[in-house]
DNA sequence: TCAAAAGTGTTACGTGTACACCCATGG
DNA sequence: CCATGGGTGTACACGTAACACTTTTGA
């Protein structure tokens, strides 16, 4: 009866000329079964914790950091095994952090870093969890604000536009992202630029309503009309 | 520490002149908290049974059914009650049944159907539950063969089109659906037709592989050819 | 012959994507 | 003056929705 974390964390939203990388922290089981594999952090259910709360004391314990975004995956249930006449249930989260908050890593025992090209052997069913997981994030980013919690309070598009390839993992066309991420209407100009290389100043944006409203329902209702004159 | 499920009845699938209509089954609470309210049937979690069996175990002894599609929604935490010095954990499922299969409509104690635009005062947070539910299915109609769980071995259009206008709370164009869903590639005409009334026979049709395969790629690929003349 | 559902054809429009091209800057 | 990224314009493929139209039946 616990929680576990697949903890995605962006590595390199500082250096701002490179593209991020998405990596992942695991633990290396010491005991059966899948002795020797790695599995994901997790933590136990304690009375008084709310699940998100276990999840974040997994993410703290791991990582040293707080999640910059935390939702719930799925739960597993295990029949068989139990430690309390009750079937063993584990829940998954995922968390999004920003790696460079970390100066030190917080190198905790028996885990360890790796990039989601080269992940080592997985115990239980952990890899499907986090193939779930990076499904759930590459999915919501494309009609949620997420992207908002690892960039700074103001940024360039091309800032942004580097954590959204981090995580889809592709490059993306740069008018094609300035003009759809503009026309969703999360992002709002502040009127400044940044100079930051022998090239054309980038203007800065930040975005509209932190965490929430994408685009109003209004809006999105007038965006749907084109018909009514056929009547 | 247990499982609720959403039962969503689809009614009037046999009747094949006018669309089927959503209807839930919920429980009278027969105690504190929210007394006299409604909630999500359920059961308790118990050593050797699946999350899932336990959510089938819900649905049947509500109505008396099995379940034509069943799948897990999202784990509700609450930290502060507890009876065992865990976290009071449910996890919610949500189930399409074909409630015509019940005669009887085996109406079990303190259960009550309800059609979906007159839900009573529910409990807990269940009414966030049950939204979300038909969030899912009518996200998942669009890409998956649910549909075919509800329907006859063979079909006709219209006979599924109404099943798709049922859970969609829609019309939806006839031609229109006819196209989208032969381009997809779910169903194959049988070669017969079916005779209904004072108008032309419809053909009937089969679902291609039940359960699995939407489309194969490359047929999927194929279907997007109608350009290639322009170059 | 007529109402009604089955089925076909066509057009308008929005969206995603590729890519040509201009702009502004620092070296 | 030129390489570089910032930023604009545009064309096309494709999917979706609206709707006019033809077909086939039973009454």
């Amino acid at each position: 009866m616990g929680v576990s974390v697949v903890i995605l964390a962006l590595d390199g939203t500082n250096r701002a000329d490179a593209r991020p990388t998405l990596r992942i922290p695991l633990v290396r089981r010491i005991r059966q079964p899948f002795l020797g594999d790695w599995a994901l952090p997790g933590s136990r259910l304690r009375q008084g914790i709310s699940l998100e709360a276990a999840a974040s004391d997994a993410l703290l314990s791991t990582t040293g950091l707080d999640a910059r975004y935390l939702e719930q995956l799925y739960t597993f249930g295990d029949p068989g095994r139990s430690s309390s006449g009750l079937p063993m249930v584990s829940i998954a989260y995922w968390a999004l952090i920003d790696a460079d908050e970390a100066q030190g890593v917080h190198e905790a025992r028996n885990v360890q870093w790796f990039p989601l090209n080269a992940l080592p052997s997985i115990a239980f069913d952990h890899r499907r969890i986090i193939d779930y997981a990076l499904d759930r994030i590459r999915t919501k980013i494309g009609y949620t604000d997420i992207a908002a919690r690892l960039v700074g309070e103001t940024f360039t598009l091309s800032q942004l536009r580097r954590v959204y390839e981090a995580i889809l993992d592709r490059t993306l066309d740069p008018p094609n992202f300035r003009r759809s991420i503009l026309a969703s209407g999360m992002i709002k100009p502040t009127g400044e630029v940044l100079a930051r290389g022998r090239h054309r100043p980038a203007a800065l944006y930040r975005y509209a309503a932190p965490g929430a409203p994408l685009s109003s329902p209004s809006k999105r209702h007038d965006g749907r009309r084109h018909d009514e004159r056929h009547a």
